[in-house]
DNA sequence: AAGTCGGGGCG
DNA sequence: CGCCCAGACTT
C-alpha cells in the first residue's frame, strides 16, 4: 500500500513554495484523485492496441506517433506499421523511405525519420534493447519528457513504477481541478504540473494511474465544453466549483 | 523564451 | 475557416 505522507512531501513542498495551490487543494487531490481514477478508469477505459501489450518497442511506435496526434488517426497507422516492422531489428533494417511512407500521413514528418533512427541506435549500440532509464531514453531524438515518462511507465512498470507524465491532458485535468489554470504556460508552470503528476502516482499502478488521467482527458475533462456532469472527480474539482458553472450551463450537454 | 514542425477531424 | 491533438527540437 502506498503512503500518503511519504509520496506527498516532495511535491507539496514545491507547490507551496511556488504559492500557486492552496495546501487543502493539494490534500485533497493526492488522498482522492488517483485511487478514484483509476476505479473510474477500470470500467470506462477505452480499447487501444498499444493498451493490449507491454512490448517496449510496440509501446515507443505508439507512443511517438500520438506526439500531437488524435488516438484516432494513429491506431491504422500503427497497425500498419506493426505489420511492416514487427521487430526493431526490423525497423532497423528497413530503408527511411519505406517508414515514411508510413509515417508521413500522420503529420509532423520529422518522427518518421527519428523512428528508424532510434531503431538502428538501439540495434547497434544497446543490443537491441529498449532502455528502461530516463537518462538512457532522454538521450534518444525524439523522445523527450513525456515520451520516456510514457515509455517507463507502460512498458517498464516493473524496473521503474513511479514514471509521471505530463501532456495536454495531465496539464488540463490538473490544472483544471486544483485550479490553477490560466491560459499562460511558463516555465514554472510547467514545473508545477510535472510535480502534480509525480503526485498522484500510486507506486505500482502507474500504468493505470497514467492512462486513466489521459482517457480522463481524452473523454471527459475535454478542452471544450467538458463534460462535468459525469465527470468522477466533481466533488474535488476546484474548475467545476468556480470557473465552469459560470462558463458553460450545466444542461448545454445534457 | 520563442519559433517551427503538420495532417486530419470536428464544429 | 479556426481550433485542437498521448511534444520535441532548434535557435
Amino acid at each position: 500500500m502506498w503512503d500518503i505522507e511519504t509520496r506527498s512531501a516532495k511535491g507539496q513542498e514545491e507547490i507551496i513554495k511556488n504559492e500557486f495551490l492552496g495546501k487543502a487543494s493539494f490534500e485533497n487531490l493526492i488522498k482522492f484523485f488517483p485511487l478514484k481514477l483509476i476505479e473510474w478508469f477500470s470500467r470506462n477505459q477505452r480499447d487501444l492496441p498499444w493498451r493490449r501489450t507491454r512490448d517496449p518497442y510496440k509501446i515507443l511506435v505508439s507512443e511517438i506517433m500520438l506526439q500531437q496526434t488524435n488516438v484516432e488517426i494513429v491506431i491504422p497507422i500503427y497497425m500498419n506499421f506493426l505489420q511492416k516492422f514487427p521487430t526493431i531489428q526490423a525497423l532497423a533494417a528497413a530503408k527511411v523511405e519505406d517508414v515514411k511512407i508510413i509515417t508521413d500521413k500522420l503529420g509532423y514528418k520529422r518522427r518518421g525519420e527519428f523512428l528508424h533512427s532510434i531503431a538502428n541506435q538501439i540495434v547497434n549500440e544497446k543490443g537491441g534493447r529498449i532502455p528502461d532509464s530516463l537518462d538512457q531514453l532522454l538521450t534518444l531524438k525524439g523522445i523527450g519528457r513525456y515520451t520516456a515518462g510514457a515509455i517507463l511507465s507502460f512498458a517498464f512498470e516493473r524496473s521503474d513504477p513511479t514514471a509521471a507524465i505530463v501532456d495536454v491532458n495531465v496539464d488540463r485535468v490538473l490544472s483544471r481541478i486544483t485550479g490553477i489554470w490560466t491560459e499562460e504556460r511558463d516555465a514554472s508552470f510547467i514545473k508545477t504540473i510535472w510535480t502534480l503528476a509525480e503526485s498522484i502516482i500510486i507506486p505500482g499502478k502507474v500504468w493505470e494511474v497514467n492512462q486513466g488521467i489521459l482517457d480522463l482527458g481524452a473523454t471527459i475533462c475535454v478542452s471544450k465544453k467538458p463534460k462535468c456532469a459525469i465527470c468522477p472527480m466533481i466533488k474535488i474539482c476546484e474548475y467545476y466549483k468556480s470557473e465552469y458553472p459560470k462558463q458553460i450551463p450545466l444542461d448545454s450537454f445534457l
